[in-house]
DNA sequence: ACATTAAGTGATT
DNA sequence: AATCACTTAATGT
């Protein structure tokens, strides 16, 4: 690779986005190993099956982190924001195990791959590596335990709620692009029910609803 | 103008 | 809340 031009880029993107990974060595070993990868908005950047051979640094963007069951039915999980990472990946790759979730570029994205053969050395040799890795996994579970219960004891509504501020979140815009049916689709749920809950939002004045566009109006929490 | 796709609605289970 | 069977509305060709 021509590691010798992006290697200051690298070290820049982390300062700015990883503060909390100070070490100088550790900064130059991500530098040398780490690869730039841009992805265009919805390509697929990991699918469920493939097996994970880097772990990603985001820098720029965000990433729809899904799961797919056997049959095919799809269930929105987080969003990746710049400055996180995917903690899928560090046990998949750890284990050698296939990917369990697909990953989809939302919009644009920049991130940083590292080749999963240095994860775990570094977790030896870098405090500040070991203490990314272990927040970033419990940030992630806490995500997922919130996602769980917004399953079992949420309402559809609040779902929707939740997932609308969520995606608008991540895009930094209160315009939503969609349609229906995808939203359907993420949360696991009928085309129809998601039309009906969103006319009742519009109704509470919460939203503002156009083909293939949501606008929020309202933020209170 | 016509076809296609997204969204709205009522009835049924 | 899901599914069906339409209807209506917006958009593309």
């Amino acid at each position: 690779m021509a590691n010798s031009v992006v290697y200051p880029e690298i070290i820049e993107m982390l300062r700015k986005h990883y503060p909390q990974l100070a070490e100088r060595p550790l900064q130059e070993e991500i530098a040398t190993h780490g690869e730039i990868y841009r992805f265009k908005a919805g390509k697929t950047i990991m699918d469920v099956g493939s097996y994970v051979k880097i772990m990603p640094l985001l820098i720029n963007g965000s990433i729809k982190v899904s799961r797919e069951n056997d049959d095919g039915r799809e269930l929105f999980l987080y969003y990746l924001r710049p400055g996180e990472s995917c903690t899928m990946s560090f046990t998949c790759c750890l284990m050698h195990k296939k990917s369990e979730i697909r990953t989809v570029a939302e919009d644009d994205v920049t991130l940083i791959g590292i080749p999963t053969r240095y994860m775990d050395e570094w977790m030896t040799r870098y405090q500040s590596w070991k203490n990314f890795v272990l927040t970033s996994y419990d940030q992630r579970l806490m995500e997922l335990i919130n996602t769980i219960d917004s399953i079992a004891f949420q309402h559809m509504d609040d779902r929707l709620v939740d997932y609308l501020q969520k995606k608008a979140q991540a895009q930094g815009t209160h315009t939503i692009e969609t349609t229906h049916q995808e939203i359907a689709l993420d949360l696991n749920a009928s085309r129809e029910a998601v039309s009906r809950l969103l006319k009742q939002l519009e109704r509470q004045g919460r939203v503002a609803l156009g083909r293939n566009r949501i606008d929020l109006l309202v933020k209170g929490k």
